[in-house]
RNA sequence: GGGCCUGUAGCUCAGUUGGUUAGAGCAUGCGCUUGAUAAGCGCAGGGUCACUGGUUCGAGCCCAGUCAGGCCCA
C-alpha cells in the first residue's frame, strides 16, 4: 500500500550524474566549442561590446606546461570569461617565446659534433619550438581556455621579428644604443653573455688569497714609513690579479699599520683580527681611507705600477678593507675604472682561459678556476703570499650549462637606459599594480638596473644587424635596421645568416668590405616588443592587463615598460596583476619540497581530476600571494566541486517537468521563496563584485556558502515536503520551481568562468541549444536587506530548536525530525507564523507560548503518521478511501491519482 | 647580504578607522535519515591570531626585533 503511495510522490528526477567522470565528460565538450567556433561566436556575439584587452605574456617554448603554467593560465582565462559575460568584447591571442639560449642548448646538444652552421641550428631549434608549442598549446585548450589558438603570436614568426627589428630601429634612432666593452656575465660553458635573468646563485667552494701588494718608495713619506709596507689584499678569484689595476679603499673606514715578524702591514682595523696568522695586536699608526689615497704600489708579479683609490662600495664585512681592482672583470671594479681612467683589461677568452695579454707564461690558456692554485704559487714563489684559504660562498652559475659564470670584458651593444628612465619611471606612476606592492618592485627594478645588454653571441634569434670595418667600427643606423626588417618580414632571419655580408650590404646600399655582425638580440627585447608586434598590430594600444607571475616585475613587464617607452613615451598596459608561485602546503616552493620533487605537469593532473576541478583550485586561492599545493587541498577542493554538483543537480531534479511558461507570479510567492530569490541577488552582486576586482576567491567562497548553507541545508531541506508531496499543480510547488529555476540559471551562469566545463553540461540539461558562454551574467535585483531582521531571527529559532531535536535524537526519541512537535516558548511570534515556523523546523508540530526568554522543547508528535507525507497529525486517516494519510496528502492523491 | 612581500582553526578564506567570549565553509567526531543515498540533515569538538618585546585603558590589527617561507637582486 505505501508503495503505491510512493508513487503519488514528485520525487527529484534527472539525467544529470552525481558524477562527473570529468576526464572523459569534458574533451567531448572541447570537441564541441572547437568544433563550433564557440570563440569565434563569442567575439561575434559582443562585437558592440566596450573591448577588453588582456595581453598574453609568452611562456617559453620548452617543455611540457606545469602547474604554474595552469596557474596563470586558469586566471587569465577567468578574466577573460568573466569579462565576456560582463558584456566586454575580450579577444584572446596566446603566444610564444620561441628564441633563446634554453632551446639552441638543447638542439646544440641533439646535433652533438655534427653540422654546426647557423642555418642547420636554427632549423632545428625552429622545429624544437614548433614541437613544443603544439604541446602547449593543446594542454592549454584543454583547460578550457577559450582564444585564438590557431593564431597565436610567436617571436619566431617573420612579421613578429621585423617589428622587433623596428623597435629596435627606433631605439637606434634616438641614440640610446651603442657599443662599450665592459664586463658582463659570461657563461664559459656555453661561451656566451648572460642576461640576469639566466643566473643562478649556488654554493662554490674557490681558493681565495691574501696578498702583499708592496707600497713603493715614492709613497713611504705618505705612510711616514721609511722601511718597505705592504698593502694586503683579498680576492676570492685569483685569477683576475694579472688584470689588477689599482686598490680601493673606503674613505671613512680606519686602517692600521701593523707590524709583525719585522714585517709592516696596512689593514683595516676592524678586520686585522681576523686575518690569518694575525699576532700584532695594537696598530703603530692609525689611518683614515682618505688619507691613503693616491698611494702607489707595485702589482705583485707584473712590471706594472697600481694606485690606491677611494670607492663607496668597500665594507670591512670580510677580507682586508683593501680591494683588488681589475676593471675588466667587476662591475664595480669597471665602473671606478672608468671613473679614473683606467684601462678594461681582460685577459680571458671566450672559453675562460687566459690569454698571452696575461703577461705570465704559466697562466696562458689555461682556464681561470684552474688558474688560481698557479697564481697562488706564483704569489707564494714572489713572497707575496699572506695566506691562502678555501672559501664557500655563494656564487653565480649559468642556468644552463651549471658551469660558474666569470665577469669578462667582451664588446657588446648597449641600450642606454638613462636615456628614458626618468620617463619610464614617471610611466610606472599611471598604471594600476595588482597588489599595489607591484609598483614598488617595478620602481625599484627600474631605477637600478644598469644598461641594457641586448647583444648574444648565439644563432637563435633575431640578428643584430651592424657591419664592421676592417678597423672594427661599427656600422648601425636605424634606416638599416629599417631596411632589414622589411627583409626579414617577408624571408625571415635566416636571409641574414644566410646570405654573404657582400650581398646584403649591397641591398642595404652599404660599402663594400663589411664584416656582418653574427650578434642575436636579448629574447627579452623579442618578448618585451610584444606591444608593437602584437597589441598594436592585431589588438589595441595599451592593452588593459597584464598577468603574469611576480617574477615578471624585472623581467617582462619591465623589458615591455622599457621597449615601449623608448618607442613611444606610453607603458604598454593600462593595469597589471601578478599571481604567486605554486608551493607545497609548508608554503616551500615545489622544487624543494620533500613530497613534489618534481615538476606537476598539467595534463596528467587534468587526465586525472579534470580541468575544471584545477580551475576550481585555482579560483579557491588568493593567488596575490603564493599558491600551495597539495593532495589534501585538493582533495577539499573535490569536496567542495561535489557541493557544487549536487546542489545543481538536486535543483535540477526538482525541476523535473518544469518549464518557465509555468512560472508563478511573484505575489503568489512563500515568504521562504522570496528570501531565498532574494538572498541569490546578494550572491550576484556579491560575485560579480568579485570578478570585478579579480577577486576570485571571493566568489568560490560565495558560492560554496550559497550551495551548502542557503540551498542545501535550508532552502532545498525545507522544501522537500512542499516539493515531493503537494500536487505537480500545486501553486506552492511551482512557486519555488519558479525560484529554483532563477536560481539554478543565475548559479550556473555565475560559475561559468570558473568552471566552464560543469557550467555547460549544466547549460545544456537544462535545454539550452547555445553555449553558456555566450550569455551575460544575471543583473543583480534588490537583496535580502529587507527581510534581514525578520529572517536572522527565524534563522535564530530555527538553530535554538535544533538543540532540543539534536537531544531527542540521541536519547532515541525521535529519527527524523518530522517525528517530532515543538513547543516554541518566547516573543514576538503571532500564531500566522506557525505554518511557516513549523516548515523551515520540519516538524509536525509547532505550539506557540509566550515567554520572557527563548526556548524549545520537543516531543515525540501525536497523531497519526501519514505515509505519504510521514508528518503526524491528529486530523490525518480521517478519510475512508485513505485511512493512513493527512488531508493534505489526500487532497493530492485525489487530483493526481 | 640587500629590496619587495607573506605567516588567523587540519585545509581554504573573512576579520571594517585598534574596542565585548576571533568568524565562515570544508574536513573531523557523534547521531539521524535511507523519498538528493558513492548523497542529505543535525549537533559537537577544534585557534596563547608564527614568536618576543613595546605603544595603548584596550592590539589579530600600530611599532621594533626574531623565526619560517616566497619572488627579485647581490
Amino acid at each position: 500500500m505505501a508503495v503505491d503511495y510512493k508513487l503519488t510522490l514528485q520525487l527529484p528526477k534527472t539525467d544529470f550524474p552525481m558524477k562527473a567522470d570529468l576526464p572523459t565528460r569534458e574533451p567531448k565538450l572541447l570537441e564541441k566549442w572547437k568544433g563550433e567556433d564557440l570563440y569565434g561566436k563569442i567575439l561575434e556575439r559582443r562585437k558592440n561590446g566596450p573591448s577588453f584587452i588582456l595581453h598574453d605574456g609568452p611562456p617559453f617554448a620548452n617543455g611540457d606546461a606545469h602547474m604554474g603554467h595552469a596557474l596563470n593560465m586558469t586566471l587569465k582565462d577567468m578574466v577573460l570569461k568573466s569579462k565576456n559575460m560582463a558584456g566586454y568584447q575580450v579577444p584572446f591571442i596566446p603566444g610564444w617565446d620561441c628564441h633563446g639560449l634554453p632551446i639552441e642548448h638543447k638542439v646544440m646538444k641533439e646535433l652533438g659534433d655534427q653540422a654546426k652552421d647557423p642555418v642547420t641550428i636554427r632549423q632545428n631549434c625552429e622545429a624544437y619550438a614548433r614541437k613544443y608549442i603544439d604541446i602547449q598549446r593543446n594542454q592549454f585548450e584543454r583547460l578550457g581556455v577559450f582564444g585564438d589558438w590557431q593564431n597565436p603570436y610567436l617571436t619566431m614568426d617573420p612579421a613578429y621579428e621585423a617589428d622587433v627589428l623596428r623597435t629596435l630601429a627606433s631605439i637606434v634612432e634616438k641614440g640610446w644604443v651603442y657599443q662599450a666593452l665592459r664586463p658582463v656575465y659570461w657563461s664559459t660553458g656555453c661561451q656566451t653573455a648572460l642576461a640576469e635573468a639566466e643566473i643562478e646563485y649556488s654554493p662554490k667552494l674557490d681558493l681565495s688569497v691574501f696578498v702583499r701588494f708592496s707600497v713603493l718608495d715614492s709613497s713611504f713619506a705618505k705612510l711616514g714609513v721609511s722601511t718597505p709596507v705592504s698593502i694586503l689584499i683579498w680576492t676570492t678569484t685569483p685569477w683576475t690579479l694579472p688584470a689588477n689595476l689599482g686598490v680601493a679603499v673606503g674613505a671613512g673606514i680606519a686602517y692600521g699599520l701593523y707590524q709583525q715578524n719585522g714585517e709592516h702591514f696596512l689593514a683595516a682595523t676592524a678586520l686585522a683580527a681576523s686575518l690569518p696568522g694575525f699576532v700584532a695586536g695594537e696598530p703603530i699608526r692609525l689611518f683614515k681611507g682618505a688619507d691613503l689615497e693616491g698611494i702607489d704600489y707595485q702589482h705583485p708579479f707584473l712590471n706594472r705600477q697600481g694606485k690606491v683609490y677611494l670607492a663607496d662600495f668597500v665594507t670591512t664585512d670580510t677580507g682586508t678593507g683593501f680591494v683588488h681592482i681589475a676593471p675588466g672583470h667587476g662591475r664595480d671594479d669597471y665602473q671606478l675604472g672608468q671613473r679614473v681612467g683606467l684601462q678594461t683589461l681582460s685577459p680571458v677568452d671566450d672559453r675562460g682561459c687566459l690569454t698571452e695579454e696575461c703577461g705570465v707564461a704559466d697562466l696562458v690558456g689555461k682556464y681561470v678556476f684552474k688558474a688560481n692554485p698557479i697564481v697562488r704559487d706564483l704569489l707564494r714563489d714572489q713572497g707575496k703570499l699572506w695566506a691562502d684559504q678555501e672559501f664557500s660562498h655563494d656564487y653565480p652559475h649559468c642556468w644552463r650549462s651549471k658551469t660558474p659564470i666569470i665577469f669578462r670584458s667582451v664588446s657588446q651593444w648597449f641600450i642606454d637606459v638613462n636615456g628614458f628612465r626618468a620617463e619610464a619611471l614617471e610611466e610606472i606612476k599611471s598604471v594600476t599594480w595588482v597588489p599595489t606592492w607591484g609598483e614598488n618592485r617595478i620602481r625599484g627594478a627600474v631605477e637600478s638596473r644598469p644598461d641594457w645588454c641586448i647583444s648574444r653571441q648565439r644563432t637563435w634569434g633575431v640578428p643584430l644587424p651592424v657591419f664592421y670595418d676592417d678597423r672594427g667600427t661599427a656600422v648601425l643606423t636605424a634606416d638599416q635596421v629599417r631596411q632589414v626588417a622589411d627583409i626579414v618580414e617577408e624571408k625571415g632571419t635566416d636571409w641574414w645568416f644566410k646570405s654573404e655580408a657582400e650581398e646584403i650590404a649591397k641591398i642595404l646600399g652599404l660599402p663594400t668590405g663589411l664584416r656582418k655582425g653574427l650578434d642575436t638580440i636579448d629574447v627579452w627585447i623579442d618578448s618585451g616588443a610584444s606591444h608593437t608586434a602584437v597589441v598594436k598590430r592585431r589588438l589595441s594600444f595599451p592593452a588593459d592587463l597584464y598577468l603574469e607571475g611576480s617574477d615578471q616585475h624585472r623581467g617582462w613587464f619591465q623589458s615591455s615598460l622599457l621597449t615601449s617607452v623608448a618607442v613611444c613615451g606610453k607603458a604598454p598596459y593600462k593595469q597589471v596583476l601578478t599571481n604567486g608561485f605554486v608551493v607545497d602546503m609548508d608554503g616551500k616552493k615545489l622544487s624543494k619540497s620533500d613530497v613534489y620533487k618534481k615538476p606537476t605537469d598539467l595534463l596528467s593532473f587534468v587526465n586525472k581530476f579534470g580541468a575544471d576541478i584545477l580551475r576550481l583550485w585555482v579560483s579557491s586561492q588568493d593567488y596575490r600571494d603564493d599558491v600551495p599545493f597539495s593532495e589534501e587541498i585538493f582533495t577539499r577542493v573535490t569536496d567542495s566541486y561535489r557541493t557544487v554538483r549536487n546542489t545543481v543537480r538536486i535543483l535540477l531534479g526538482n525541476l523535473n517537468g518544469f518549464t518557465p511558461e509555468k512560472a508563478v507570479a511573484r505575489s503568489e510567492w512563500s515568504e521562504i521563496d522570496l528570501y531565498v530569490e532574494a538572498q541569490l541577488q546578494d550572491l550576484i552582486r556579491t560575485v560579480l563584485a568579485a570578478y570585478e576586482a579579480y577577486e576570485f576567491h571571493a566568489v568560490y567562497h560565495a558560492v560554496i556558502r550559497f550551495c551548502s548553507v542557503d540551498l542545501s541545508a535550508f532552502y532545498i531541506d525545507v522544501l522537500k515536503d512542499r516539493m515531493y508531496c503537494d500536487a505537480v499543480t500545486g501553486k506552492r510547488r511551482l512557486a519555488a520551481q519558479t525560484v529554483m529555476f532563477q536560481v539554478v540559471e543565475s548559479l550556473v551562469k555565475i560559475i561559468a568562468p570558473i568552471m566552464p566545463y560543469t557550467a555547460e553540461e549544466t547549460w545544456m540539461m537544462m535545454g539550452h541549444k547555445e553555449s553558456v558562454h555566450l550569455q551575460l551574467f544575471p543583473q543583480a535585483g534588490e537583496g535580502a536587506a529587507k527581510y534581514r531582521d525578520r529572517w536572522d531571527r527565524l534563522i535564530q529559532v530555527r538553530s535554538v530548536v535544533n538543540e532540543p531535536l539534536e537531544k531527542a535524537r540521541q536519547q532515541k526519541l525521535i529519527g527524523k525530525s518530522l517525528e517530532a512537535q515543538v513547543i516554541l516558548r518566547g516573543s514576538g511570534f503571532e500564531e500566522i507564523d506557525r505554518e511557516l515556523l513549523q516548515e523551515i523546523f520540519i516538524v509536525s508540530k509547532v505550539q506557540l507560548e509566550s515567554a520572557e526568554s527563548l526556548s524549545a522543547e520537543v516531543s515525540p508528535a501525536s497523531g497519526l503518521k501519514c505515509v505519504r507525507c510521514w508528518k503526524f497529525g491528529e486530523e490525518n486517516g480521517k478519510h475512508a478511501d485513505h485511512p493512513e494519510l493527512c488531508p493534505r496528502c489526500t487532497d493530492a492523491v485525489l487530483v493526481c491519482p
